[in-house]
DNA sequence: TCCGAATGTGGACATCGTACACAAAGGGTG
DNA sequence: CACCCTTTGTGTACGATGTCCACATTCGGA
């Protein structure tokens, strides 16, 4: 039995690949329509093709591959902060570019809020303790967590004139309190199902207030 | 058999009096202590002393049961927010008066944010559609809901001429935008176990800034 | 070549939400 | 007071879920 075409296993399911990522990309999936409470260990492990308890061998919990997805989350929402400032149109003065790419910044948080409810909503549901959105897992293309992003954006402000240096310390926690609290009440808040113009122009009100009050 | 008190029934538990407040009170207290995931029927109904299905004769669903218990964590948000501004020293300054009444909003919010985070997450967990904060059954002492008393205390600048007129329409989304936020960021975001004092300063900061950009 | 570690499988169990059929208590009408 | 219908709880049952345990298979070195 040298030939191996004939010689079939008798389980074709053994030794995956890469079946840590296939149930977190199945989780991604499952957290897309659906949220946090919809990343279900059976369903995911049943979307991988394989049994239950195979993806105890790469997690020891439900609540680990759930942070898991949640990582994957909250990379995504950097990747689209990044691509807000990415898709900004180039000027060549200072001022205006660094106050356009703090606005981004929010913008960015906001579309991914909209978009993806259920991935916004898994990316900020936190299963237990935990220094969350700090880890590398949850970086974008550029290797920053949003957190960095927002703090990057704020410290350009700072550079351009923008933003006197005695307010800068703690001021991401005002502007992610601000954003990060509109973008609770549009998902799943009093806000929900706002019209996406309407959405975009509380979002540029809630922006502007930061600028004004930072 | 006239006389009722050997001629004991052969349950003990018909006619429970008031079984759907006793759920949500029950749920009350499993909220408190494991947040809206912890609202589980079957435990309801055992604290309640009664048979699962028993709850299916004044909820439609768990979900229902859930909703109701939300609406009444919201309840309790609204009377703390109250007594935060009932604690107010009394003052002769108009303005000042009115300008404390605002801020008290924000620190009662944050403030039940932080000593009832089960209750504060279960108040804002939406499960499915709904205007939620507006009802009736989510209203404190004053009857008024968290909104409302947003919304008045806002009205109270502009008569305070703390607000210009034209600043008022939808300053409420901004306010709630930014203490939500923050709320949430402490709740279960990464600011999660922040000291209590440095948590005010957090509260007051926000407001803070809610004061100069709103 | 062989053997231990890594990876999946299968079966089992407690718990949960919920559907269905039944039982008892109460209230109104005769 | 008797009767019946509605209301409110009970009991049993089913499928789904997370997780534990024992077992099987495969892989990668010694």
């Amino acid at each position: 039995m040298t030939a191996a075409e004939n010689n079939k296993p008798k389980r074709d399911t053994y030794r995956h690949g890469d079946l840590r990522n296939a149930l977190i990309e199945a989780g991604l999936e499952l957290a897309h329509q659906g949220g946090p409470e919809a990343v279900v260990l059976r369903a995911a492990t049943r979307q991988a093709g394989v049994a239950p308890n195979a993806a105890y061998r790469h997690f020891t919990d439900r609540n680990a591959l759930l942070h898991a997805v949640s990582q994957a989350a909250m990379a995504h929402l950097a990747r689209t902060m990044e691509a807000e400032q990415a898709a900004l149109p180039p000027t060549t003065d200072a001022a205006a570019a660094a106050r356009a790419r703090f606005r981004a910044v929010g913008t960015g948080y906001l579309r991914f809020a909209q978009e993806e409810p259920g991935l916004f909503r898994t990316a900020f549901h936190v299963p237990g303790d935990m220094t969350h959105a700090a880890a590398d897992t949850a970086a974008g293309a550029t290797g920053k967590t949003p957190f960095e992003l927002l703090g990057a954006a704020l410290d350009g402000l700072v550079e351009a004139g923008l933003l006197p240096e005695d307010r800068r310390p703690g001021a991401e926690f005002l502007a992610w309190s601000a954003v990060h609290g509109l973008a609770a009440l549009l998902v799943d808040g009093p806000l929900r199902g706002l019209h996406p113009t309407q959405a975009h122009d509380a979002g540029q009100h809630v922006i502007d207030m930061i600028e004004r009050g930072i």
